[in-house]
DNA sequence: TACCGTCCAGACAGGTCTGTCTGGTGCGGA
DNA sequence: TCCGCACCAGACAGACCTGTCTGGACGGTA
């Protein structure tokens, strides 16, 4: 994972020093393919964006599915960062972690060139793609046993169940946002999270 | 609309007859953009695949912006009627028909080639495509307006609000299909919203 | 027979895309 | 001073894509 440690030896000047190519290449990359769709997004495009020679791009990244795969990395560490910190800011109590993390949601959304969920997207458009796929599956596999291990703390009947649908909940507002950032999806994910958790640790349900 | 009527002549010998080159366009579009995204079906393989030519398909769809739509007002109708058919085998009870709808998408997951839901997979790899976009939201406006309808004869407190959690469910059930037809998906969301319709219609809830 | 509409077959132009290659620049260390 | 490294700039090949155009086959009708 960790393959780059242009930082670790010490900038000697930072104001002079502009980001690696590398660094620029991914900051455009990121740009780019969030709002248009990596298939929609050419290397030509990214390269005169950048500022970067073609050979410097082939070389960090041999093909473009590679930059594509870094891109999702980038996003996965982002969105799972944000949820978690939403997650946190609502408090102790794991229920009102599970219903906080969709204030994510709500963030997300209000965001400039908001656009859905990156993975979702990418794997819709590339649906013949093993690593894209792969990736999804590990990102999405990976919040949900976040979200597992906060409902069992919660004492939730069925953790499992439970992080499932809180998923679908997430998936459903996140998908919903390709189209519009429609404001009333955070609200109604929120609700309909806070019936689903109440309801999943309720002693008799 | 209706700009077709080849069949209200009424075809002399129906054994006789291939469908007209329109319909083997359409059957074949519907076919390959569902499995591989518009994008990555080019116009050559759609004309390949249906035995037509070229000049033929240009004919009837000029632009391949033409077929897309054509092929997403496809979906609209089927899909839509999927989700009618499983609420009405549900039974009388608008409740249960709320819950029922769900087996519409346990049925699609167990279909050979499902891959999620044909509109995000569209609107997500086309960014920037006004008509794309309307026919979208005009499909989950009214899925959700026929939902809201069935909320109301449910009793629901706010049916807007139930209206929009349910099709939150549905949209995220769907959009995990673009990965993997995860078996557990279809009854979690079924489970999902039979709370949320209880708690909606409960009388003090 | 002559005509017309629908259709098949495929060449073609013009553009975009990925990925390779050549050539030149600037800098730090031996 | 020389070498090696990372980088910039851009030409190029080969593939693919959309959309246009030509030429001809077939069937129904006057």
């Amino acid at each position: 994972m960790s393959e780059d440690g242009s930082r670790t030896s010490g900038a000697p000047d930072a104001t002079s020093t502009r980001p690696s190519a590398r660094d620029r290449i991914l900051d455009t990359a990121f740009r780019l393919f969030y709002a248009n769709g990596p298939r929609g997004v050419g290397v030509d495009t990214v390269i005169a964006e950048s500022g970067v020679a073609k050979a410097t791009l082939y070389k960090h990244f041999p093909r473009k599915d590679d930059l594509v795969l870094a891109y999702l990395d980038r996003v996965d560490t982002a969105w799972v960062g944000q949820l978690r910190a939403a997650a946190d800011a609502a408090g102790r109590d794991p229920r009102d972690q599970l219903v906080g993390l969709f204030d994510a949601l709500a963030a997300a959304q209000r965001r400039d060139g908001y656009h859905g969920c990156a993975f979702i997207n990418t794997a819709a458009e590339s649906a013949t793609a093993p690593d894209v796929h792969a990736r999804t599956v590990r990102h999405k596999d990976a919040v949900r046993t976040w979200l597992a291990d906060l409902a069992r703390q919660a004492g939730a009947q069925d953790p499992e169940l439970l992080a499932r649908q809180l998923s679908l909940l997430v998936d459903g507002g996140l998908a919903s946002g390709v189209l519009d950032a429609d404001a009333d999806v955070p609200a109604a994910a929120r609700a309909a999270a806070r019936t689903l958790v109440d309801a999943a640790c309720r002693p008799g349900g």
